[in-house]
DNA sequence: TTAGATGGGAGGATGA
DNA sequence: CTCATCCTCCCATCTA
């Protein structure tokens, strides 16, 4: 079902060499351009101008509208009470569709692998087959994943995702085994992603890593993340990335 | 020594 | 207004 975590490969443990840091630059601006559409109203200013908005997939499978915040941003649900949710639009880019515009990045033409990633992989044989256990349970779910039922704001993972699944962050965060939904921080640059968070959420203060971890050991009480025993490393939790997924790519 | 991990706990923002 | 959720923020401590 999912052609984009998995199209990776399997392993990439480190940042892709050649982007030793994020354009934040680019993503700031990309990011006051959007900050308008974090707004209630979909802001009637430009409809349909910038990047985020109205993406037509290279795919031509799909037509991605306002990707990143715009009406529908903040209604990712999962979980049982997911079928008041099914007739949403599909609210989460494309891991193939460049929202970033000019920061092209084709996701196939890098096609990185990194090749540090065995070699500090030691415990890392735990999930190449991330259904093993899971693939039943679907009716009675235990993770509160989702469970209001109203409009929802972005939740901390799913930005997360959503960064895994731009092409551009990824000097930030990275697939380290996107099957069993392994990724990891970029030493150098989860502080931006940090910040970026912060921003996205419209923080007073500037976040930071040390407190969007504390925001992600949080989860592994929940059991949506879960801390993986390696250095910025964490793992979402399969039924957690088979909503994401569902969402991003089955709509 | 340092970077990162862990966890306690108070408190804020928001939605039901 | 109350309550629950989801962080945010700060801190101390541990570990590789």
């Amino acid at each position: 079902m999912l052609t984009n975590l998995g199209g990776r490969g399997a392993w990439s443990g480190v940042a892709p060499s050649s982007c030793p840091e994020v354009d934040l630059e680019v993503i700031e601006e990309y990011l006051q351009e959007h900050s308008l559409e974090v707004q209630p109203a979909q802001t009637p200013a430009s409809p349909l101008t910038s990047m985020g908005q109205h993406i037509h997939s290279h795919q031509g499978t799909r037509i991605i509208e306002n990707s990143w915040s715009g009406q529908h941003a903040y209604e990712w649900h999962c979980g049982p009470h997911s079928e008041e949710y099914r007739q949403q639009p599909a609210a989460w880019p494309s891991p193939h569709d460049n929202q970033w515009g000019h920061i092209a990045y084709s996701d196939e033409a890098s096609g990185y692998i990194d090749s540090d990633s065995q070699s500090s992989s030691s415990q890392y044989q735990d999930s190449p087959s991330p259904s093993s256990d899971t693939g039943s349970r679907k009716d009675r779910d235990p993770l509160p994943l989702a469970p209001l039922s109203g409009k929802r704001k972005e939740r901390l993972f799913q930005f997360l995702f959503e960064m895994l699944q731009t092409p551009s962050m990824r000097s930030c965060i990275w697939w380290v085994q996107s099957s069993s939904g392994t990724f990891q921080f970029s030493s150098q640059n989860k502080e931006s992603l940090a910040q970026l968070w912060g921003r996205r959420k419209g923080n007073r203060k500037p976040m930071t890593y040390q407190k969007m971890a504390r925001a992600l050991r949080n989860y592994s009480r929940t059991g949506e993340i879960h801390k993986v025993k390696r250095k910025l490393t964490y793992r979402f939790d399969e039924k957690t990335l088979k909503c994401l997924q569902g969402d991003s790519n089955t709509m």
